[in-house]
RNA sequence: GCCCGAAUGGUGAAAUGGUAGACACGAAGGACUUAAAAUCCUUUGGCCAUAACGGCUGUGCCGGUUCGAGUCCGGCUUCGGGUACCA
């Protein structure tokens, strides 16, 4: 009987949806295991062929754990706000969420076909008002929240105003320690001070703490296009779409304090099971490092101002002070006679990004004029201006030690300044001594100390003659939250006299308006700027800014557990049982972005009490991207001629992308290729043995390379299940690789190949028989083996087994119901509409999805006989099979009676030899 | 520059420190067939040798540890990914 996949697959296609197979609830009675691929955003393009990988290994591993089982969580959804979509829309008219709808319906279709375990009663789109009043909802939470440095904890700023109210700004019960909390600039105020104030001055305060807040940011203007631009879509000073100037300019936006988050950012990566790849990129994005804040006074004046140093025993070899260009110091600390050298500095900086000024290791800086004491020597020191000094990072200034740091050092020679050495035997004629390594010199105090001693014995000094504070500093800056777009979460905020209002939360969600064009407004406002009546009821105008895309994906996979509920993102005692994703898979892209972005979030969420656990996503794999593999044809310069790959080398060629399409096994198919383009038609050939062969390279997936492989199409000529046994056979899931579709009749075969075991001329057929040690051993290799294998995610491995066994049973003709029957079960997971349909001849009612994992009997496993490998100083010469239960000496004997051993002893005696039980034996001569 | 990862046949790849190349693809030869498809069998890292047995060599490069290294250690090379003057 004929394999047919067309068939089976959409017969349990069906059967499944009516059956509701995949529905999952809560159920207190079975473990639950949660399943979460990262949700796609649904281009126009579709899906290609390296998009269901981490699918296929999610599916796989969803399915195995529910035949162990458990109650398994595995949905799915779309990220469905964002840029292409908006940008389709300027160009067409089309609304996006026409649009998104359209590639949704599509996306769904294709995913389908593939035979996907998702609950799609859980589906969620970010776009959906039900969705994102919960992301609203969160942001109004943020808002209305501050952070606890010494309770680690988000608190209500209600707490706060109370605080202030007690003490102002400082600790309780004191004057001069102020309280520890998380704050854009440190604000010295009693409570007599805080009541005096007004409410747009106490509002103005508040903001200052606020986890969602409005704050000031330097950003890529480009007004042309009335947005803010990433600095990649920035160059030279001009847009990259459009070639429009660009300016930095400060602009007021929605921010996260996500670095209020950090440190706790940075510990809970203890607690998950992720790569330590992954985990060390996360630890280098929050980028800790501990040191001292010292103030230095400035010269001649009452003012002075404080810079961050992770070297603070180096302090005696500081030459001169640093400010960044965007640095409030450097107005005030300019002198007259140098103001127009620095303004002049300051208008070349601001024209390139951050980027640029960083990529590009150009000197540049001016003197301001002013001099800094330095608190230890009370020496004069030079402040200069610098755009090496990042505005963001620390304090915006720095001291600077050419001496014992490289970019310092640049700086120094550029400009002729003063480099002091503090390191005996340090050289530093070519370049800056850099490591924390040797003794002391020209240190006063520090002399003769080790750096490390020196690094602590400062840290008192400073400590005790307040010269300033021991500090922590994070490279994690705050998320900037405002985007100026049309296609995004409107912000549930209004404007009255000015300053910003949160939405009552009855009220959401805030749905987005429609507006008659998605372009910035004639006044350069963001596109919700054209939306009529875009104000509260009471005639407050509402926010312009819509939220970016991380907003919708960082607690998605918090509303899938409890997606239809309109009373709470999600329900407490839903939430205690799904607690979090305990598996993962997602590309690696998303290492510093969303996968910072939603631990923030649930930190959030965690510290409000809404969610139980602090971490989202216990373990994570990164699956590999799937490359393209591109085909070329050679045409002979100046001709429609196309000379085959292996006599090209005779002809003058460009080579030109085929469609990988109409090329099978690298052979090019003529027919095809002439109805390709029309400039083809009356292409001619220069064949090789009658064949065109194509050239091929690996490349990125993409329409433009003509080398994207539609999963649709696999489906339609192999099936679904081939499909996903193929791309999980191509090799490990974490691995990047190219897809070739060629091997992918190996699959295929192994598919039939079982089948025909099961199955006679017309029809099912199966043994009830006993079955042989022989074919009890094959299986429970197999379970075994694939067992293993699906827990460490190595599922091109278990195919390789799966064929193993298969071939060993073919070989022993074997139907037998009690090999098959378990052997049906490990494959459901991979195959699952194949399994579906034996299961069902096998006289089943119910889903193999719901059979029980079967278990390795060892006792089958056990062999009679060793065939030992016999080596000569490590070399293989020939192997000998041995009882398995022969002792050592019972081995050697026999290894010393072979002929073949005094071929290779040559006559000598062995020096030594080397028995491992049950692996190999090896003489030393 | 720094951090991370990788490198094994014509191709995708496999190998708790223990017979390198399992399992596949492709290729070559053969069986079945009027023919083709499908299926089945044989060979397939390289070199040498051959009637046959066989021998040498081989996991990016150079060293080291070990009875034994694709695997562990040190030093490189190349490629891929991330990051970007973080004081």
């Amino acid at each position: 009987m004929d394999y047919r996949f067309k068939a089976i697959e959409q017969k349990w296609q069906k059967a499944w949806k009516t059956k509701q197979t995949y529905k999952v609830e809560v159920n207190p009675d079975k473990p639950k295991y949660y399943v979460l691929d990262m949700f796609p955003y649904p281009s126009g393009a579709g899906l290609h062929v390296g998009h269901p990988l981490g699918y296929i290994a999610s599916d796989i591993f969803a399915r195995y754990k529910r035949l162990n089982g458990y109650n398994v969580l595995h949905p799915m959804g779309y990220d469905a706000y964002g840029l292409p979509a908006e940008q389709y829309a300027i160009q067409t008219g089309q609304h996006p969420a026409i649009t998104t709808a359209r590639n949704i319906a599509r996306y769904r279709e294709q995913l389908d076909k593939i035979g996907f375990s998702f609950d799609w009663d859980r589906e969620v789109q970010t776009c959906d008002p039900a969705y994102y009043k919960w992301t609203q909802w969160a942001f109004i939470r943020m808002y209305n929240a501050y952070y606890d440095y010494d309770a680690a904890q988000a608190k209500p700023i209600e707490d706060l105003v109370k605080a202030f109210e007690s003490n102002g700004s400082y600790k309780p019960g004191q004057q001069v320690a102020l309280l520890n909390v998380a704050c854009s600039e440190e604000m010295a105020f009693t409570a007599a001070e805080w009541k005096a104030m007004n409410e747009e001055q106490q509002h103005n305060v508040l903001m200052n703490y606020r986890l969602a807040y409005l704050g000031d940011s330097m950003v890529n203007w480009c007004s042309a296009l009335g947005t803010v631009l990433a600095n990649d879509e920035v160059s030279e000073g001009v847009s990259i779409r459009g070639g429009h100037p660009v300016e930095q300019k400060v602009m007021r936006q929605w921010c996260l304090r996500i670095s209020a988050y950090a440190q706790r950012l940075r510990d809970g990566l203890d607690n998950v099971d992720w790569t330590d790849s992954l985990k060390e990129t996360q630890r280098n994005w929050i980028g800790r490092s501990e040191g001292a804040e010292l103030v230095f006074k400035v010269k001649d004046s009452d003012s002075s101002f404080t810079v961050f140093t992770t070297r603070a025993d180096t302090i005696f070899g500081v030459t001169f002070m640093v400010l960044a260009p965007e640095s409030a110091l450097v107005s005030e600390l300019t002198t007259a006679a140098q103001k127009a050298e620095v303004d002049a500095y300051l208008a070349s900086t601001k024209k390139r990004t951050e980027r640029e000024r960083i990529a590009d290791r150009r000197v540049t800086g001016v003197f301001s004029g002013s001099y800094a004491i330095n608190p230890f020597t009370n020496e004069a020191i030079p402040v200069w201006i610098s755009d090496y000094v990042l505005a963001g990072y620390g304090t915006g200034a720095i001291m600077a030690v050419p001496a014992h740091d490289a970019r310092d050092y640049a700086f120094a020679r550029h400009f002729n300044l003063p480099i002091i050495p503090l390191i005996e035997g340090a050289d530093v004629s070519e370049e800056s001594y850099d490591a924390k390594e040797g003794i002391m010199m020209n240190s006063g105090f520090l002399n003769g100390l080790t750096v490390k001693e020196a690094i602590e014995r400062t840290k008192t000094y400073v400590a005790d003659n307040k010269l300033g504070r021991i500090k922590v500093n994070f490279r994690l800056r705050d998320a900037i939250f405002s985007r100026q777009r049309y296609w995004g979460e409107p912000f549930p905020v209004y404007y009255k006299e000015g300053r910003p209002y949160m939405l009552d939360e009855k009220d959401l969600p805030l749905e987005l308006p429609e507006v008659d064009r998605f372009l910035p407004t004639e006044k350069g406002e963001p596109p919700l700027g054209n939306a009529k009546n875009w104000a509260t009821s009471e005639g407050y105008p509402l926010e312009l800014n819509t939220m970016p895309g991380f907003a919708g994906s960082s607690a998605y996979y918090l509303r899938y557990m409890d997606p239809h509920n309109d009373q709470a993102l999600v329900d407490t005692a839903v939430n205690h049982y799904w607690k979090q994703v305990d598996l993962y898979v997602g590309g690696t892209e998303h290492a510093t972005g969303h996968l910072i972005y939603s631990r923030f979030w649930n930190k959030f969420l965690y510290d409000l009490g809404v969610v139980c656990e602090e971490e989202p996503f216990k373990k994570l794999i990164n699956q590999g991207m799937i490359q393209g593999r591109s085909n070329f044809v050679y045409r002979i310069k100046d001709t429609n001629t196309f000379v085959s790959y292996n006599l090209k080398e005779a002809y003058e060629v460009t080579p030109i992308h085929v469609d990988v399409n109409i090329v099978s096994n690298d052979i090019l198919d003529l027919e095809r290729f002439k109805q390709w383009s029309p400039d083809y038609a009356n292409a001619e050939f220069i064949l090789e043995d009658g064949r065109y062969v194509c050239g091929w390279a690996v490349e990125k997936m993409s329409k433009s390379m003509y080398n994207v492989v539609n999963p649709d199409d696999i489906v339609e000529r192999y099936g679904a299940d081939t499909l996903r046994l193929y791309e999980m056979f191509l090799g490990p899931v974490e691995q990047s690789k190219p897809w070739d579709t060629n091997g992918i009749d190996g699959v295929n075969r192994f598919l039939r190949k079982l089948w025909s075991l099961c199955t006679s001329e017309e029809d099912f057929s199966f043994s009830n028989a006993e079955p042989t040690p022989e074919e009890l051993k094959a299986l429970h290799k197999l379970i075994k083996k694939v067992s293993w294998d699906i827990e460490h995610f190595s599922f091109n491995t278990s195919i390789s087994a799966f064929m193993i066994c298969v071939n060993e049973l073919a070989t022993l003709k074997c139907n037998k119901r009690a090999i098959l029957e378990p052997l049906i079960i490990l494959l459901a997971p991979f195959a699952p509409h194949f399994s579906e349909e034996i299961w069902e001849a096998l006289g089943h009612t119910d889903s193999v999805c719901d059979a029980t994992w079967p278990t390795c009997n060892e006792a089958y496993l056990v062999e009679a006989s060793i065939n030992y490998p016999i080596s000569f100083n490590g070399k293989t010469r020939f192997t000998l099979e041995l009882p398995a239960d022969t002792d050592n000496a019972a081995i050697e004997a026999a290894v010393m009676a072979h002929p073949a051993s005094q071929k290779w002893l040559e006559g000598k005696n062995p020096k030594k030899v080397i028995i491992i039980p049950k692996k190999i034996v090896n003489i030393v001569v």
